[in-house]
DNA sequence: TGTACATCAGTGAACGCGCGTTCACTGATGTAC
DNA sequence: TGTACATCAGTGAACGCGCGTTCACTGATGTAC
């Protein structure tokens, strides 16, 4: 009746054809499907199980495409912060510019981008069918999905605006809800761009630099507008 | 036999049945399902029309995906692209600041965004079915369909590159190809924030100064970049 | 230590239903001569 | 001007199939006493 003998949320411990199921979703979610559109019966096949498992385990599709995401989202964000972290200490590391312009070290900025878009995408090409079924589902035909994978990126996001403000590579003057506000829109435009990472490995090279210069534009243009007192992002 | 005796494609001029089911379409796709997702039969219930009527139109459900995705392209594209230049060069007629910074006008800039973006959104309230649908097949599990949107998405960049060219909004050291960029990168933004913005009414006034302000950032990153001589997009 | 019982993942057969697709038909419109 | 024919959007019935869901069952594991 205690916690011990009771191992029942450990993460690692779901039965079998739990997993079985949710690894077959994924499979088939990163190909063809949405995970709305996918059937039971489909997914037990996939699973090499009898369609009645299913019900053993969830109440319908979408409360398997639930679990899915809460898996991911539990698996990979961690792993994916610290590696972040570590990139970013390394580039912070090196010596700084003598003269920023306008308070604003773009090499700095530049090496921290490198680094870390390189880590990213990386990351991403380990973990393809997630990452192509987070984005999809992002702007799927399921609200509740829509509305768990927006939370998912929002973690993603405050884990950034954390780490920026900690390795200080936003001017000091900008607040945490503008610091945030960029790195809501640096993430959102990895993710996308993870997407065609993904899909056309011969573009691998300037995909990546597309992409670190994009988000070095982004760092850019906050400084630039908070510097000259131009920043004026609403509170809500 | 010529072209006067065969209207065959004057494009307002389908049979009702096939402008029925195309509506029914972007019915469907814009509440809860995807494109995809959608069955012969439904659409054809929704359209108040036979079933079997479905293929003296179409081949199958991705056919009809396509025609739609074609049908709002050539709809909406000129009117978009007219109206935005109309915004554009209101906002641009006003005059030019005393001393722009690193010669970047950001007053002129932000007038700019303003108006264009003000419109943009308005133009999106105007046709929220057709953003939805775009954006989330976009996204969505059909590679034709991802294709046919991705081609309409770059035609609207394009026109936004050009008028940004044409209107002197980048400084005129940014070649063709740089600006092409920047437009991408902003049309992207615009059209996710677009989604938000039909999706949450009660907060219009702060995502329209949200999607100014984001736009306003890209703006100055790019033009920053440029001028200290940072920016290096990949050619491909 | 052994026995009885509860729990629970997984099985297999069966159900009714909506689906995509086919076929043969209708009725209106346009065209040839 | 009239008649015969082709075209084509739309109809209605029928098909076989895979779907989600239900029920009654099995067999393994854990627990009470």
């Amino acid at each position: 009746m205690d916690a011990v003998s009771r191992p029942v949320q450990e993460k690692g411990t779901d039965a079998p054809g739990k997993r079985l199921l949710m690894e077959a979703a994924l499979r088939l979610a990163s190909t063809s499907r949405s995970l709305g559109g996918l059937g039971l019966r489909e997914l037990a096949r996939e699973a090499g199980l009898n369609p009645n498992t299913f019900y053993r385990h969830f109440k319908d599709v979408e409360d398997l495409g639930l679990a899915v995401i809460r898996d991911i989202s539990s698996q990979l964000r961690q792993p994916l912060r610290d590696l972040r972290r570590e990139a970013a200490l390394r580039a912070v590391q090196e010596e700084r510019a003598a003269q920023p312009l306008l308070g604003i070290d773009l090499a700095r900025g530049r090496r921290v981008c490198h680094e870390t878009v390189q880590l990213f995408f990386d990351f991403v090409e380990a973990h393809p069918e997630a990452f192509l079924m987070g984005v999809r589902e992002l702007h799927g035909a399921s609200p509740v999905l829509r509305q768990a994978l927006r939370a998912v990126m929002d973690a993603f996001a405050d884990d950034m605006a954390a780490d920026i403000l900690e390795f200080r590579l936003l001017p000091p003057s900008m607040d945490a809800a503008q610091v945030r506000q960029v790195s809501g829109l640096i993430s959102r435009n990895l993710f996308l761009q993870a997407l065609d990472y993904i899909g056309e490995p011969a573009r691998h090279a300037s995909l990546l630099a597309l992409a670190e210069e994009q988000v070095l534009m982004l760092f850019a243009g906050a400084s630039l507008l908070q510097s000259v007192g131009q920043l004026e992002l609403p509170m809500d």
